[in-house]
RNA sequence: CGCGGGGUGGAGCAGUCCGGUAGCUCGUCGGGCUCAUAACCCGAAGGUCAUAGGUUCAAAUCCUAUCCCCGCAACCA
């Protein structure tokens, strides 16, 4: 029976544009499908978008459309990005596509039917953003722990999935099946959560507060919660979409054994890991379906040594990359800088290293300068390989090319991209090392070593297009232009038995050299350091808005400002920055924090004059009360406090 | 003692679980080659493995303590 492999991005949520995070695991999905396709397996690759839910709603709002129109107009970005990286998904669904819909009101309905879902008030602390009720240990300082937005009490009847259910069986399942989530120490991570005592999940949002959602088959008063109608989609699309999928055949007959003829892998990041591996599991085992083969969750980048976010402004959009760099350096990139597990750093300087080391000079290179060889010594075609004519050489070449594709599909399989590809250039350097040993160059001076030179260049060649086999799942593109300059017309995605043996190439084929397949990126050498010529076109790289609108003198004047005398200054502990002021304002001593501890120690602070701000409501800092505001200069971090020219006293207005 | 990750030749990393010649890529230096995208190949230099103790015949690896860095959290009122 012919194996299946059904593989998952998970569905993107639409509150923004695609960044490189989304690249990321779509391409790492793409790599799998189009590895498995190439070796004769059924698959079936999913993605698409998460379009429900109050984020949504409230983007939509702000926007000042409807949801479904936000949708639309996102929809295509990601859509796009993924077509220019050729991504080969045979499906990109939408969650607010009717047929999903019904699907998830079908599995809501008999999940309902089993007493599985019941219906409960629930009272808790309600954060809006994140859609979600906290405990009260979690909510801290009326704070939601997760985004720190202030929480609300919220008291309404809601409906409940069963999954304290389905703890212990979660667990012990976990347990029996150790590759189910990877990597391990992910796993562990989980199982951490499990200890716990698992809650029953509330599935249901009243329409009151959040419209946007699938309505509840069995009450019209609300929409199920958006992760139930996300991570359904998982099965949902296989039943509906036309041609269809088949859940019987990718899904319903698979065994949880990796070894298993059927595999069903979700890829996910690790922040949303919990959500797949706790109510996705128990919502599977609540339906009667197995549990996935693999789940595995991949690290987060970030960019130049900083977290990536919108509020730094360094969001790397990927098709920015792509416009410079190109489709294929991008996804190379991408999966041979960093273990896919782990997190990892994606800057202008790596990339381009890699691109003009890895890709430009150990690859490309090696195409071009066979490719003239057999230009130049052969007239144009790739000779015969004349066995009496080998060496050890020709056999350790044959050897290591013989042993790539189990080497390959080992790493593969265990989604260890990085090392595949470092298998790959170890082919990539052995042709090098090879083409300079034999000299070919030496060999086409002599008559009496044309057997050796053909030999030579016939095996250089032959190389190259096992290169490109092997490299297709990654770079399908440059693989396809190695194969076109090679002379031939294969299709590298489907490769016949003779393709993936040594020997295919025949003598006699016409080589077509065409351009590098990846020029050298010229860096500008600035004082012995290389750099590059610019950061990339931020896509929130507009100046800043002109400055804040202009206020009367009566609200200015609504700030009391005034000179103060630090009388005494200490660290509050456990702090970094916060240093705690006792104040004299003439009339009073005000205690005051400030966040100036990492530039001012609290005994350069004591007798110092400095401007404070003394109508400010009271608040509390790392429980300590401030009861003003010291005015500082500096944009993230405090660069210089601000004071009077001349000594005057303490309680001196400001105006 | 908030949680977590980390400190290994100039840079970035592997090795640490299961002690026993410190490895990879880039960079540097020297050489070779001239088919090739100033590419390729060969060789070399360069590390008291954060610090201090301890266990051991033997420690980057195990134990203890300390210092430093980076995320996250708590705080720029």
């Amino acid at each position: 029976m012919l194996k299946t492999f059904y593989i998952t991005t998970p569905i993107y949520y639409v509150n923004d544009v695609p960044h490189i995070g989304h690249a990321y695991t779509t391409i790492a999905a793409d790599v799998l499908a189009r590895y498995h396709r190439q070796w004769g397996h059924d698959v079936f690759f999913l993605t698409g978008l998460d379009e429900h839910g109050q984020k949504v709603q409230q983007a939509a709002e702000k926007a000042g459309i409807d949801p479904q129109t936000y949708c639309d107009q996102l929809a295509p970005k990601f859509h796009t990005l993924w077509k220019r990286l050729n991504i080969s998904n045979d499906a990109f669904i939408r969650t607010t596509d009717p047929r999903h819909k019904a699907y998830v009101q079908k599995t809501l309905q008999s999940l309902y039917d089993k007493d599985l879902i019941y219906r409960a008030d629930y009272t808790g602390w309600y954060c809006t953003f994140d859609e979600r009720f906290w405990t009260e240990k979690d909510v801290v300082g009326g704070l939601c722990p997760d985004c720190k937005r202030p929480v609300e009490r919220l008291s309404e009847s809601n409906y409940f999935f069963r999954m304290s259910k389905y703890q212990e069986r979660l667990i012990t399942y976990i347990q029996d099946h150790p590759d189910f989530i990877q990597p391990e120490s992910r796993c562990n991570e989980v199982l951490g959560f499990l200890r716990k005592s698992l809650e029953d999940l509330s599935i249901s949002r009243p329409k009151s507060r959040l419209s946007w959602g699938i309505e509840l088959p069995f009450d019209a008063n609300y929409v199920t919660y958006v992760w139930f109608d996300a991570l359904v989609n998982y099965i949902s699309a296989l039943d509906y979409l036309t041609p269809k999928p088949s859940f019987e055949k990718y899904w319903a007959t698979h065994s949880a054994d990796a070894a298993s003829d059927r595999t069903v892998m979700h890829l996910v990041g690790k922040d949303i890991l919990t959500t797949h591996a706790v109510y996705w599991s128990t919502m599977l085992m609540a339906l009667g379906h197995a549990l996935p083969t693999t789940l595995f969750a991949h690290g987060w980048w970030t960019v130049e040594g900083e977290k990536m976010s919108k509020s730094r402004g360094n969001v790397v959009d990927p098709n920015a990359l792509v416009d410079e760099f190109g489709v294929d350096a991008f996804r190379y990139f991408l999966l041979r800088e960093v273990p896919f597990g782990q997190d990892g750093d994606f800057s202008r300087d790596a990339m381009v290293g890699r691109i003009n080391s890895e890709l430009a000079n150990d690859l490309g290179n090696l195409l071009n300068r066979s490719l003239t060889m057999i230009e130049r010594f052969a007239g144009g075609t790739v000779p015969a390989h004349a066995p009496a004519a080998d060496t050890e050489m020709e056999l350790r070449l044959r050897r290591t090319i013989t042993g790539l594709f189990a080497i390959a599909e080992r790493h593969i399989t265990n989604l260890e991209f990085n090392r595949a590809l470092e298998a790959v250039w170890e082919l990539v350097q052995l042709g090098n090392q090879y083409i300079d040993k034999s000299a070919p160059w030496t060999l086409a001076k002599k008559a009496e070593d044309k057997a050796r030179l053909d030999t030579v260049l016939y095996h250089g060649a032959e190389t190259l297009r096992i290169l490109s086999l092997a490299l297709h799942p990654f770079m399908p593109q440059t693989t396809r232009e190695m194969v076109r300059q090679l002379g031939l017309t294969v299709d590298l995605s489907n490769p016949s038995a003779d393709e993936l043996n040594w020997g295919y190439l025949q003598p006699g084929t016409r080589v077509a050299k065409g351009q590098p397949l990846f020029p050298r990126i010229e860096t500008v050498k600035t004082q012995g350091e290389a750099r590059v010529t610019q950061e990339p076109a931020s896509t929130q790289a507009q100046p800043q808005a002109a400055g804040p609108e202009h206020i009367s003198i009566d609200e200015f004047k609504k700030v009391v400002l005034r000179v103060g005398k630090v009388l005494a200054a200490e660290r509050i502990p456990k702090s970094s920055k916060l240093l705690k002021l006792q104040v004299d304002i003439g009339t009073e001593q005000r205690q005051i924090v400030a966040g100036i501890g990492t530039k001012y120690a609290p005994e350069d602070m004591i007798g110092k004059r400095i401007v404070i701000v003394a109508n400010l409501k009271p608040a509390k800092l790392m429980g300590v009360e401030s009861q003003g505001m010291v005015l500082a200069a500096g944009d993230d971090e405090v660069s210089a406090l601000l004071t009077t020219l001349e000594d005057i006293p303490p309680g001196s207005k400001i105006k």
